[in-house]
RNA sequence: GCGGAAUUGGUGAAGGGGUUAACACGGUGGAUUGUGGUUCCAUUAUGCAUCGGUUCGAAUCCGAUAUUCCGCCCCA
């Protein structure tokens, strides 16, 4: 049998609801920020993640999907939004509009990875990105976004994990710093860590393999190579995040795989066990050389990216996704296979008129049809037969309390709107 | 990219070489040709991830492949 390709999943039933409820609840709230919507392509040129989310990055340098298109040209599965909304941002000028600008977005991401609970290799997102003022402010109101977002869908134990990774200044001294003390350790240091020390020593850091070594702990720490403008920032976002009594905790250990952050970086991590490294349901940081290196004027930004699928595993086990398909308001049915005009009409103006109606399509037999209206959860049910077609009486049954009434065709609407009212009240 | 475990219907699953693949839920039809949700009856995998091999005989043993899950790496 053919099936999916691996690491991708199909969406629908449940999992659909969830995703358009997490896609509602999160619009609402990002317009409060007045942010506006954004859509870019699902494929970009591969040169755009190169330069945007770094060369020697893993996702670039292993996880992409790259192809050439027919007309020869390099092209990449977006592995994440940023650089594709960044891209957007100075191809189409914004930066020439009043900033600072806001986006949000929500869509599918493609990495080429081992899939396992809460890793896909397509897999969505929903981001923000801040483009075009410097403030701390904005490094707290993105976090806080976040932090709101996941209280307002009820998530316990969520925790905030923030750093900084300082300005270019503080980043290069801090660099050397590592290299330098880590050096006389080398062969000391796990292969992984060996391979890091080149390409990143920030991440040897938060190795597991080498965590227990006492040379660990007296390792440099960024915060004593902060210079002045950076120590600052990092301690007003403090600041305001304070004074939004948003928890949060300072941990050195957060670096993050892309190269684009500079300042303030965070994870929201729920608190689940046997959750492992998938307990990363967010995360995100400010990225101030990123719009000029990808070839726009010099605009700071700040973004963060939550990972929807693990948003929901956190849900699901936190008993947070009871949700179900809205019910029918009426289910229509004939006595006979006579009345399907009359229906298609009826069924046709009540959908006219803002009702949720589904009908008999078979001629199937009564109890057949209220067999259905009760999986379909419909509210009302209606029986058409020939003396309702004649006498302009329809016949329309409460599926709940079983109590029937007669209701003249022309006082249907207003019927149908008064009744179900009570159902909302439940 | 590396290491490990798993895979039986629409779903949850039992069976660990001997011929009708248990049980439960769900689906469909009926008992009940203008009134259902209970109950009862019937039906629902010539099929056990796929492809090969061993065997008189394979869901069961072996191999390869695919997928899923777990750990590492990395990330959302």
């Amino acid at each position: 049998m053919l099936q999916k390709p691996k690491g991708t999943y199909d969406i629908y039933g449940k999992r659909s609801l969830m995703m358009n409820y997490l896609k509602e609840v999160f619009s609402n709230l990002i317009d409060k920020y007045n942010a506006s919507y954004f859509e870019t392509p699902m494929f970009e040129s591969s040169e755009l993640f190169h330069r945007g989310v770094g060369e020697t990055t893993d996702i670039v340098s292993k996880e992409t999907y790259d192809f050439k298109d027919r007309g020869d040209r390099n092209m990449t599965l977006r592995p994440e939004g940023t650089a594709g909304i960044v891209r957007s941002f100075i191809e189409n000028k914004l930066y020439a509009e009043s900033l600072p600008l806001k986006a949000w977005y929500m869509g599918p991401m493609f990495r080429y990875e081992r899939p396992q609970a809460g890793r896909y290799r397509e897999f969505y997102q929903i981001g923000f990105e801040c483009f075009g003022t410097y403030d701390p402010m904005m490094d707290a109101e993105t976090i806080s976004i976040v932090y709101n977002f996941f209280n307002l869908l009820g998530l316990k134990g969520v925790k905030v994990n923030i750093n900084t990774l300082g300005d270019k200044e503080s980043r290069e001294m801090y660099h050397k710093a590592l290299m330098d003390y880590f050096k006389p350790y080398l062969n000391e240091l796990c292969d992984d860590c060996n391979r890091r020390f080149e390409k990143n020593p920030l991440r040897i850091l938060d190795c597991k393999v080498d965590a227990d070594n006492d040379f660990m702990k007296c390792a440099p720490r960024m915060t004593d190579y902060l210079n002045e403008v950076s120590r600052e920032h990092f301690s007003l976002v403090k600041n305001y995040l304070d004074a939004m009594n948003i928890d949060y905790e300072v941990n050195s250990n957060i670096v993050r795989g892309l190269d684009y952050y500079t300042h303030t970086v965070f994870e929201v991590v729920a608190d689940i066990k046997d959750f492992g490294s998938q307990n990363v349901l967010a995360g995100g940081g400010r990225y101030n050389n990123l719009v000029e290196n990808i070839g726009g004027p010099s605009v700071p930004g700040v973004g963060f990216a939550i990972g929807v699928e693990r948003l929901l595993l956190a849900l699901e086990y936190e008993g947070l996704d009871n949700i179900e398909f809205n019910p029918v308001d009426v289910y229509i049915f004939g006595a006979s296979e006579n009345e399907k005009e009359y229906i298609m009409k009826l069924a046709n103006d009540l959908r006219g008129n803002g009702f949720k109606i589904d009908v008999d399509y078979e001629s199937k037999s009564f109890k057949n049809n209220f067999k259905r209206a009760d999986k379909l959860n419909s509210r009302f049910v209606i029986i058409i037969g020939e003396e309702e077609v004649k006498t302009k009486i329809l016949t329309v049954k409460n599926n709940k309390t079983k109590e029937e009434y007669k209701v003249n065709i022309d006082e249907l609407i207003k019927f149908l709107d008064e009744k179900l009212g009570d159902f909302d009240e439940d």
